[in-house]
DNA sequence: GTCTATAGTTCGATAGAC
DNA sequence: GTCTATCGAACTATAGAC
């Protein structure tokens, strides 16, 4: 399956695979989560990268197409440590920590950014985070089962804590912590109830 | 009281409460609610304004200065809102609207990232932000009184209320919209419920 | 595959005439 | 107050030699 995503008439050569294609992606992804999603520029991503900010366009058509590649990877990944998470002993727990794990809800604010901002990368989050969304609704409806109640639905739950440990990481990074521990000690109790009777 | 905030030696003129003045600063703050941050920038503000771009800088000493005029102006009327708000009937569902209006919690998330990248209006959206937290924490813990119980403090409710508004509206943006009914009617019982005995 | 060179755009900001 | 003119930097992207 080769590159060329699309576009007109397909004027430079591409590569798949290659090492230094990785290094472009790395260097991307380490700005998008430090710098956020506006530094990352083809100087920016090159210089961090070590390599020649020309040689990027050899790899990746356009900008586009990079940030594209490294949002997959994010959502690959997220995937990934869902379904560890749901191995856990404390599968709520664990996926509570998953969402509110500083590293991925700083990415989850910038995904944001970007599909409000790249056209041709918006499809792909949007679909990526309806998909995790409802992988997370069955996991926690499952999980919880009718011990929450007809009033306390899973996919309210979920949307609950999801919002909060955006929030809470967003407002962290800014020094920002007012109401932080007593909103965290309500979802600890939750967790604490919900998660007691695990094995099912 | 001049403008004149930092500089070292104020080479250029300034003005004060000019009507070209305010017509950056609107123009600023639409492109923010409607493009984001990032399209903030001299010659798209100038622009919107049906203004010179250098007429921009006889006004603003740097771009930081429009920016943390139309900070300022924003955060002012946030405040403003919220003594209206709890003057409302139902003072805690006057809140949530408050939050979780669409327009109110776009600027918020834009409001982080200016934080996050202008050093210079950094600490004015940190004050602003704890300060607002804290007012609405106190009259939350007024509102609700002891009805809430020890196992759910103001702090927290509010902060989680905070989170979710946030994110229902950031995901809308997107169309996004899974889980969103099953979290707002969960707050919407809570209001209910806490919103009954109002007047006090 | 990697390089040099470069085109064309937008950015923030300044100098100086009127 | 508002204008013309302009600088230097950063940006995306391409052409073509090696």
């Amino acid at each position: 399956m080769k590159k060329k995503t699309a576009s007109p008439p397909t004027r430079r050569m591409g590569a798949e695979d290659s090492k230094q294609r990785v290094l472009f992606i790395d260097a991307a992804e380490e700005l998008l989560r430090s710098e956020g999603y506006v530094a990352i520029s083809a100087r920016q991503v090159a210089a961090k990268a070590g390599l020649k900010t020309q040689l990027l366009y050899y790899y990746f058509r356009t900008m586009d197409d990079l940030i594209l590649a490294v949002v997959k990877r994010i959502n690959e990944r997220r995937l990934h440590r869902f379904n560890e998470a749901l191995a856990a002993p404390e599968p709520l727990r664990a996926l509570w920590e998953l969402n509110s794990d500083p590293t991925n809800a700083t990415l989850s604010a910038e995904l944001t950014t970007i599909a409000t901002h790249r056209d041709a990368v918006r499809a792909e989050i949007i679909h990526a985070a309806r998909t995790f969304r409802a992988l997370q609704r069955d996991a926690v409806t499952r999980l919880i089962g009718k011990r929450a109640g007809k009033d306390f639905p899973a996919a309210g739950l979920l949307m609950i804590a999801t919002g909060l440990a955006r929030t809470l990481v967003s407002e962290s990074s800014l020094g920002l912590t007012d109401g932080h521990a007593e909103a965290r000690a309500i979802v600890d109790r939750w967790l604490h109830e919900l998660d007691k009777p695990a094995k099912r």
